[in-house]
DNA sequence: CAATTTTTGGCAACCGGTTGACAAACGCCG
DNA sequence: CGGCGTTTGTCAACCGGTTGCCAAAAATTG
């Protein structure tokens, strides 16, 4: 047998560390059970599962916890549940400020559900997207993906291992958040054709963005309802610079007015063709998608169909969190929700009527 | 001695669950040790410290953990090290466009060293902020408080935990990453000097703000140094609505020029004073501080002394990750480093030359 | 080729909670 | 007051890595 040589005193007694798990590091539930006299495990079910203790232990392993500003730690809590109470929201662009609102409205829900935010960018990217996404599995209990880039597959496979929640996009089996068009694009077309236009420009976004695609559909099927010729023109990126490069086209194509595909091209657009001496509206109105922070500095201010960006974020929180607890208690076997909310026109200074030509 | 009953049979024959821990789950390290043909603490040195197992056994383990698909579990690794390759930032606002920069350069950095962010806000509340401060130090290795709004005893008690960095604010003590006014406020007042400007207002940010209180001395100082008049108001919040609020204060002041805390309230003041039918820059001078995004969106675009802010968020990120290796090799007693950013001013047309009254 | 130093791999304890199984303590009943 | 069904608390295993200590193996040296 050999001797143990009291392995206690290889504990800490380095002075010199300023941070880290130095000193008195944190209480553990171990040292509350020491001054509540009971059994650590009976602590582990008064903090966690309600009603499994007496009243009595109950409130005795309180004051101890408290006494001693006990905090779980939550690496230990994490490794036999398998639950961080964390999410991640992945988004197509930091910098684009499209997912500003998507990120707050979801950061808000989770701080107070009691979930903690994790963010990560895909920089439009597909490929990016998947490693920040299989980076973060390991970490979170769901994840969020606004605006994602990678393919239908991809998305799936990854809701296979936790719960997903897609925003801005419809994927068959996965729950997901989307503005429905519709309404929005109407009324956008509809107060254009009443303004005098007969020809109606779409500046397209990403490739593979599939809100893109919808509402170049919308645009094309609210086009025809009013009988308004409709074309499309691609564009770089969809950024104000974008926005920029793609003026030559429009105003190539004759059409007395654009929807583009998010406020970033509109205000760039804006911003070149004012430069080469254009009156807006007056020789051209500018309809832009997501009614984004800024939208309204320009002169004229932008009008623009509005998706509500925050609620997409708390919704798509919302129905994560709903999930991961209906996952907790049942097995599974829920359906995939698709939550849609509504865009409405915003009418500003941008759109208006058309002045012939002096 | 009590016959122990297999307690493996109680592992995970669940077929019900979709998500979490069910069938193959992931692999561990156990797994690659049975497949190489090594012990567990064998691979475990592998696959964390270099060089300290033969290149042959690295290899071997290696190719198991990649046929594997081996994922190290963060929590596992957290658990024993206390370090979890993570690290928050607090900000004070997240609908404030002045921190997207600074979040999407911490959230580069991070990335690129592979830390991931956690993002947070205290939606401009000393308390709030504490309050998400000590929610974070459980599960991250470090801080970054952009813009922190409690007091520098609580940021201190906070630091003594965990290593802190702090962004637009000077802590005694602690590692701070400031944008250094003076630059770009002279350079500001010499142009509003020199177009003819006698009386300049400064429309002050939160009374918290240490940034705010910075700019106040260094427009005081620029101004004397260029023999201008030098007037301070008030803001009730540092947004578009704030600036709007304030413009009769600006207007009765008498002041031809105005530099403001930050754009937001620029924006919102040059919106208000044009309504009212003022020409800007001809009637009246309108300076913001930081260049955020959408400050060249106005009409006029804006003049600003830009800080890096980008740059801030990356160069807080960097910093805390080297006091983080640092801290790790030796015990600590490094200098509380303070990173300074030049500011400079971009002048776009909304100062200028001040028109007699017609 | 033996002696010694350096590598390299294995053992086992540990991080701090969670949880199934079980027994002690309790309340209730006839 | 004994039998019985509940509560309530304890024991011990476990989650998946990390790491100090030690011995076996390999490399170096005399």
């Amino acid at each position: 047998m050999t001797e143990p040589k009291t392995p206690d005193a290889a504990a800490t007694t380095d002075p010199a560390k300023k941070h880290s798990r130095s000193g008195k590091s944190h209480a553990t539930i171990y040292d509350i059970a020491k001054v509540a006299g009971v059994n650590p495990s009976t602590v582990s079910r008064a903090l966690s599962k309600p009603g499994r203790v007496s009243a009595k232990t109950q409130k005795l392993i309180e004051d101890a916890a408290a006494e001693l500003h006990y905090q779980v730690n939550p690496f230990a809590r994490a490794l036999p549940t398998g639950r961080t109470n964390t999410f991640g929201l992945i988004v197509a662009d930091i910098t684009n400020p499209t997912f500003f609102d998507i990120i707050r409205g979801a950061e808000t829900t989770a701080t107070l559900r009691d979930y903690t935010l994790v963010l990560a960018e895909s920089a439009e990217s597909g490929v990016t997207e998947l490693t920040a996404a299989r980076r973060m599995m390991a970490t979170v209990d769901g994840l969020i993906l606004a605006s994602p880039r990678m393919d239908d597959d991809d998305i799936r496979a990854i809701a296979r291992d936790k719960p997903v929640v897609v925003i801005n996009r419809e994927v068959d089996g996965v729950p997901c958040v989307v503005p429905d068009v519709n309404k929005g694009i109407s009324e956008a077309v509809r107060s254009l054709a009443a303004n005098g236009h007969h020809k109606v420009a779409f500046v397209a976004g990403p490739p593979q963005s599939w809100m893109s695609a919808r509402r170049w559909e919308g645009v094309q099927a609210a086009c025809e309802w009013s009988r308004l010729e409709a074309v499309r023109l691609e564009s770089t990126k969809p950024t104000v610079d974008g926005g920029r490069q793609v003026a030559r086209d429009v105003r190539a194509s004759g059409a007395t007015a654009v929807l583009t595909y998010n406020d970033l091209l509109a205000i760039g657009l804006m911003q070149e063709l004012q430069a080469a001496g254009m009156v807006v509206p007056d020789q051209i109105s500018i309809v832009g998608f997501d009614d984004i922070f800024g939208a309204d500095f320009t002169t004229p201010p932008l009008t623009t169909v509005r998706s509500p960006l925050g609620e997409c974020g708390s919704g798509a929180a919302t129905l994560l969190l709903d999930l991961l607890h209906r996952d907790l208690l049942h097995g599974a076997g829920e359906t995939a929700a698709t939550l849609r909310v509504e865009t409405e026109l915003v009418l500003r200074g941008s759109s208006g009527r058309l002045l012939p030509a002096g």
